[in-house]
DNA sequence: GTGCTCGCTGTTATCGCAATCACTCAGGAC
DNA sequence: GTCCTGAGTGATTGCGATAACAGCGAGCAC
């Protein structure tokens, strides 16, 4: 056990420290310290303090690789995501990763430079061959479904902000309910209907704002104006708002999101158009920054870090071998500030 | 080679295939399926392309986790980062994750519950563990500084945004020259001198944009006023934001980043004070939104994806064994808009 | 024909760990 | 005393790849 390995001369960086030199300075054999690591109970208490105290004298750090190798669980899951930039992503990513944490797994991310099923299935594919136990996609869009559907067989996936008919477990906030609520707000006001400016299409929170909000008009019997659809920028809220602004019998907009109704906020103001004395607005997000909007944005709050936490659990429950394609919904939440006020 | 291995059995899925069975199909050795993966202008073309075959046809894929234990390089960099849901590391963390993905590096990251250095320390282990090939080290805080000092061995780090006497390569933008030019715009404007907001103590960005400000304020022979302190948050810009509305001999102030300039610009409009034309506000940063602040935000432009692209360059040059400690400043940009103008 | 190089391919050893199975030894049950 | 049990430990093997070296023809110089 003491060969000269490559790397072992003396004016030479020592290698790191290997279980068999741990076993040697404890004075046992490398599989005792293998149970000390992975089933301490089933070793004597003496003997495990004495691997313990050499562990500690050597700086002894397990190989992942080579446990990988045995075990087959890397303690890594990935999250292919698209642009991390975003606040909405990047909050769900940072759930997730904290979630990961407490639990002693890794994140490892795949980042897609465009939002289609090619790319998708590419950046599972970066992941799984990296031996990742799970991946999390957080990719709002309905071309993540398609790239679910053909998924690698036996890799553990849970997606985020997906739709309803993914064929594995989703969590994510509950778009319809958010939105639901907003224009229930807003025509609690007095208003007589509310105008709409959507994400762009094809993302799932688009098309799921778009139909809580147009659910409750039309069970209000309100008439449904044609939503306006923006890119989650806040200059197209801007370009956008400015068509809003010229039309005076819109008195109330639902804005798909925050810095979209930032854009819009700053229209109105521009066209002369007072909020929300003259027109009331709602955003959604509630970004850290949309209190300090001037007005402050009445708009629908999304936990994100839950849904970054239901979504490791959702994960962690597939790698235990937990089956069923559970769905976890996160309840948003309307936060009232001064963008929104009653009717003429 | 035809041994049944556990899963083998019909009914089960079939585990994946490994470069044996590769070699198995395409009638060669597993040797000389790893050279046609490495090093492909070893083989002879016609036994390449049969071996290219056989990898497609049973769709393998080889096992990064055997590839690291032999090779010791993984193809995963590590990025520690303190809160990605902030702006400023989200960008640098995507900027990484892209210039990484372009060289077919994975990205793990390790968030941190804190900045101070035994976390910093724990995150870069956390990482080291999983055998990642580098770290990068996104903590722009002096407690990095102490957590950078005691680095395990052998392992490459770079450090984005730190400070100037680190012991390893650091990318970064040019802190104080992005200070220095906000500072010298408003001072071309008019103003007798120019207060500042700056970020919480003991960031390395708050430290570097405070010296940039005072060094031409200095240089220029003008009153150096205390600067006040704020903690990045629209909420502290606001809340300090109206002590500055108070003091009529405030006409210019540098605000350390553009989050806390929204809300100073909330709080000198709700004292009554006109921006520009009362109170000049520059900001830092250039996030997406602040060309639709109100007014519309003058401002300091990062380039964070170019830094994080640098500082991948940087950690690649260490890996390769290239030594030094390069040193990559990024240019800031001054990004001139509304919310400054000419002294009274 | 001998000996050499050179291009291609195969054999063997190894990376660091955990699963498996075998072993030892103490303590009871009988 | 024999047998069993079970807790604690060790020897061996194998995970799936690459490194290092060996082998083997073909081609060429002489």
């Amino acid at each position: 056990m003491t060969k000269v390995r490559p790397g072992e001369s003396p004016a030479e960086r020592p290698r790191a420290a290997v279980m068999e030199d741990v076993a040697e300075l404890a004075g046992v054999s490398a599989m005792t310290v293998s149970r000390v690591l992975n089933a301490p109970e089933k070793v004597r208490p003496e003997t495990r303090a004495r691997v313990l105290a050499a562990v500690r004298e050597l700086d002894y750090r397990p190989n992942s690789a080579a446990r990988v190798l045995v075990t087959g669980r890397s303690g890594v899951l990935g999250v292919v995501c698209f642009d991390t930039t975003l606040y909405g992503p990047a909050s769900t990513l940072f759930g997730i990763e904290q979630a990961a944490r407490d639990s002693d797994y890794l994140v490892s991310i795949a980042s897609l430079p465009a939002l289609n099923r090619s790319w998708i299935t590419r950046g599972i594919d970066r992941l799984r061959s990296q031996s990742v136990d799970g991946v999390i996609v957080v990719a709002p869009h309905e071309s993540a479904a398609e790239g679910l559907r053909h998924l690698p067989p036996g890799l553990p996936v849970v997606d985020v902000g997906g739709g309803s008919d993914l064929p594995v477990p989703v969590a994510a906030v509950d778009q319809y309910a958010g939105a639901a609520r907003a224009t229930r707000h807003l025509l609690s006001l007095g208003h007589r209907t509310v105008w709409h400016l959507s994400g762009p299409p094809n993302w799932i929170d688009s098309s799921g704002r778009v139909a809580g909000w147009r659910s409750v008009l039309e069970a209000e019997g309100r008439e449904v104006p044609e939503p306006l659809v923006g890119d989650w920028t806040a200059h197209s809220g801007y370009e956008i708002g400015k068509r809003l602004a010229r039309e005076s019998e819109v008195t109330a907009v639902f804005v798909a999101n925050d810095h979209m109704a930032m854009g819009v906020l700053r229209a109105l103001r521009e066209a002369g158009r007072r909020v929300p004395e003259d027109v009331s607005v709602v955003g959604f997000d509630d970004v850290p920054e949309a209190a300090y909007f001037w007005p402050p944005l009445t708009t629908v709050r999304q936990n994100f870090g839950e849904v970054g936490r239901q979504a490791f659990q959702l994960l962690l429950d597939r790698i235990a071998g937990v089956e069923g394609e559970g769905r976890r919904m996160v309840e948003p939440e309307l936060v009232v500030r001064e963008s929104t006020g009653v009717s003429r």
